[in-house]
DNA sequence: TTATTAATTGAATGTTCATTCAAAAATACT
DNA sequence: AGTATTTTTGAATGAACATTCAATTAATAA
């Protein structure tokens, strides 16, 4: 008996909030209080669920890191059809997406957190070695179905998501619609020749 | 007449200190008190020099993006020996000197920084479009000299700066020596192997 | 010595911050 | 109706913040 438990909502709905006023004003310019604010509620309501501000940052840090499962999720395709999911992932991994899916300020702030905070950093870090573990996995297997033929599968999975990393980074500094998206064909296209597709 | 100035002196000083306090305890958690303690003045002394803190951030900027500069501080080499120059460069760019230059956590809190602030971008931009020009000015030169030959030296010098900076993102959470050094290696092994050295 | 200029201090401002605590309101079950 | 549980509020805390202003101290040159 007793009041049902709104908690998992109210956790969900105030880090979507978070992000949102982090987005508006930067992350290290968003309090407990501009939230709370934004949301009409008690900034103490935010302890409530939360604790404290350490513990709002990993829900926050979890939150975004979700948002890369978005981008690995595969539209239907013969499911031992390598080839055609490999194109599809390199397609997926330089296309545009990744700026509309994350906002490059708060990323770069998140991961800049990282560096003060082990547990953050840890998260960072085993995203993004399962990220590159898989991609070998799908080389492997292109490899061992003579789709492709390379050295390493590690190495090269490596070298990709270099490439990828290399490419977010240095793309969100171009404003040109144009110059951005000749860039990132360019980027793929190079991806593509070390896969020697 | 008058008392002789310390402008220069002290801002320098100012905005070191900005830097190994940001490095200490993470740039959004360092304020002017804290600088102002750890140099043993007033708080009111750094406004004095910096009117406030966007012209104090500002300077870190600047501060940091010089440090790109000491990268690139050549040892003495015959002045028409373009290819040594290259190969020089690249050691460089893929040398872990990156790391010991630059604290991730200042750096990438400076990068998020850009996102909010026009000025910030544009310097953080301009710098690494002259970067990229004049590695493809290096190529251009040791294309005609015969030195290598690859189809569009300003193509692939972002191409070798992608690496690069998708190298010092990836790298910088990899905390095993070893295995650091060892990627760093097999990216640099690639971007030779665009060159076709 | 005196006038001039710049460095530096110190106190005060008002704002925002994260967090605490107790009290109230809302909901659910018996 | 009554009890248990959770949500939510509201007030209060003390600390830290950027910035201001006037006053003081220190150096320089005439």
């Amino acid at each position: 008996m007793g009041r049902n438990s709104l908690k998992d909502e109210r956790r969900k709905e105030i880090i979507e909030k978070y992000y949102l006023v982090a987005k508006k004003e930067g992350l290290e310019n968003t309090s407990i209080a501009k939230i709370a604010t934004e949301m009409q509620i008690n900034p103490s309501l935010i302890i409530h669920y939360f604790k404290n501000k350490e513990e709002l940052n990993y829900a926050l840090i979890d939150f975004i890191l979700e948002k890369y499962l978005v981008i690995y999720k595969r539209q239907k395709l013969a499911e031992d059809d390598h080839k055609s999911y490999l194109i599809e992932l390199i397609d997926k991994l330089f296309s545009k997406k990744w700026n509309t899916l994350f906002n490059d300020s708060v990323f770069y702030s998140c991961y800049a957190m990282g560096f003060r905070d082990k547990k953050i950093k840890e998260k960072f870090k085993s995203l993004q070695d399962a990220l590159r573990r898989h991609l070998a996995e799908i080389l492997l297997r292109c490899n061992d179905s003579g789709a492709i033929q390379i050295e390493s599968p590690e190495k090269t999975a490596d070298l990709i998501y270099v490439l990828v990393d290399g490419a977010y980074y240095y793309s969100s500094l171009v404003s040109e619609k144009a110059e951005y998206e000749l860039k990132l064909k360019d980027y793929k296209q190079y991806a593509l020749s070390v896969l020697k597709i």
